[in-house]
DNA sequence: CCGAGCTGTGAAACCGATAACATTTCCCAA
DNA sequence: TTGGGAAATGTTATCGGTTTCACAGCTCGG
């Protein structure tokens, strides 16, 4: 490996100071044209480009934003990288990813990782709302101490910090509203975990709904079972055997799309067809949900906007005051063929 | 946003010169007790750690390796990218990410950018080959001068640098193989595209195992399209209206599990039974194959095992004298249930 | 013809750490 | 008591930039 020409070497080659290398490269025009030629003849030579690790310590900042969310192999966490990552490069940053996985606390340990790269702000999507109240508020005082932070999180916590809320509210009541319009009276929801108080929401509010609409809430048609596949078939066998086929639901939403792969696979194993006999609404429209068989209805929060509006909103907060506030982005509701619609499609 | 201590402050604090700090960071036993403890306090108060950028500088290097790929939302790329940050975690190193969309060619802001961030390492996964062979050299040339350079290539390119070479040879043999085991004699090639020599690979290794087995190698069975759902929707559109019905192929292999998706979407509108009327084999084996309706044969070329290798052969180049090699991981085909083995289904 | 004002350039401090080397302190044997 | 050697600690250069400030040289008006 050679060594890299640093500006040292450019300033004694070019017989300059180091500080009229660093206005050529910065295009001062407090230089003279026939200086800054000379500069640049030997830049250009020596192919020199300043060190982003000298410039990032006289800086005091990376320009480095960090995103931190459970697993990025989940989709609908790929997603809200992949929107923060050219948001970011849209603003001459980039992004450092931290995987927490199944352990969805925020860590002390995250929190000094987070202050000792210099990290020009934090994103946090999923993955922290099982901690502690107190132990989130502290984490994120601390951190917010250094740099600014911003969360993608149900619409009901209020964060000392920027709060990019899903619309959980509408994640429940679309779906609810949809089936109850086909006629749908029974309706169950699988999948998510009461362990966590992010992904227990979605349930809790899907309960809320029911009971809006005077429909049943029967405990025995809410199945938290996990968050991808596997858990949507456990959790339709769970249900549907514990159940006399007579009070079986006729609709089920579930914690989002991998779960409704898992349970239709199931549903149709067991002799079901779809969306006749069961319809089925998931969550987050991923790509594949065309191209399940039946289409699969499902609800987008956008988390893309999500993502975007976080990171947008950290560089602005980096500017001026930090300041702690919400933005909702409204949820929408795709309709495809798994609850029916597109026959017409009534129940009773 | 609140000062961060330096090693001054704390040094000074405690009444110590900063060396004496960094032992007590570091752990190195040449402290008196008395002294580390009394550091120690010092630091927890502040809750002092080291500047990563200052370190950076001062190691002149990052700990942190570039990823260069297409797009995440590709879940070949995505599992690449995962497989890579773990692997890099393990090591203390982080993964700093490139997407470079369908721009393909590798471009020389790219190097001068990745030169500049002082990368430890460069991994290169796809979206490369495009470049014309003399400015790939260029590139890989430049590069390697700063730091070692990995890439996830096909198996007959021989590049100046670590390269971990896909097992194109088995993704189109395998496939063919096990078609032909069942009776298939007429077998078609969907998706991907000649203007990529990394892809248009896959097509030409295809048509070779055709000829290998002396089957059909009829230029109308194949059809680059591209490499998502539409593409394989409009490839098999095109394919089989092309053709009168007698000449229709009996089997399908496509670029990979997305054109699969979108080649069975097409083929059920059309009225076709899977796999009754048509076999169907993906690629990549994605997540939803085993959820797919009838689940889909895939072949794995595992993309994880290659970027772990990738990323602890550039650790390890680091260190060592850099060294040009390649490792091939070989492809494994999953049979699930799209071309009727399960069913002991053989064609004629 | 001299000083004010402007422009181009350089010297040096600084960012926050680390490491080589120098120095002080300490302990123990002579 | 002292000298030697090891242990503990400090001094200082360095990593590669940026920035402030001082200063030299030039122009121009009075």
């Amino acid at each position: 490996m050679s060594r890299k020409a640093t500006i040292y070497d450019i300033a004694r080659e070019a017989g300059v100071s180091t500080a009229t290398v660093t206005r050529v490269v910065r295009r001062d025009p407090h230089v003279r044209e026939a200086t800054r030629q000379r500069v640049q003849q030997v830049i250009d030579a020596h192919d020199y480009t300043p060190s982003l690790s000298a410039q990032n310590l006289e800086s005091g900042r990376s320009r480095t934003l960090a995103v931190v969310l459970p697993v990025i192999s989940n989709l609908y966490f790929n997603r809200i990288l992949d929107a923060a990552y050219w948001e970011a490069e849209k603003n001459h940053c980039s992004i450092r990813l931290f995987q927490t996985m199944e352990n969805q606390a925020i860590s002390s340990e995250l929190v000094s990782e987070l202050i000792r790269c210099r990290m020009d702000g934090v994103l946090f999507a999923g993955s922290i709302w099982s901690a502690d109240r107190d132990d989130l508020n502290f984490a994120l005082d601390k951190l917010g101490k250094y740099m600014p932070v911003a969360t993608i999180c149900p619409p009901d916590v209020s964060l000392e910090c920027i709060c990019i809320q899903s619309d959980l509210v509408n994640c429940s009541r679309l779906p609810v509203r949809h089936l109850h319009t086909l006629g749908h009276r029974r309706i169950a929801f699988l999948g998510g975990s009461m362990h966590s108080k992010d992904t227990s929401r979605r349930g809790e509010g899907f309960l809320e709904q029911l009971r809006l609409m005077n429909l049943s809430d029967d405990p025995a048609y809410h199945v938290d079972a996990g968050y991808d596949m596997e858990s949507g078939e456990r959790a339709v066998l769970r249900m549907l055997s514990g159940l006399d086929s007579s009070r079986w639901p006729t609709a089920i939403v579930t914690f989002n799309d991998l779960v409704a792969l898992g349970a239709m696979k199931q549903l149709k194993r067991m002799g079901l067809s779809l969306p006749r006999d069961m319809a089925i609404i998931g969550c987050d429209n991923q790509f594949f949900c065309a191209y399940t068989d039946p289409s699969l209805t499902s609800v987008d929060l956008h988390p893309e906007e999500m993502a975007q509006s976080a990171v947008r909103e950290l560089l602005l907060a980096r500017e001026s005051s930090s300041r702690s506030f919400a933005i909702v982005r409204e949820a929408t509701l795709v309709i495809r063929e798994s609850c029916g619609a597109h026959l017409g499609f009534r129940r009773l």
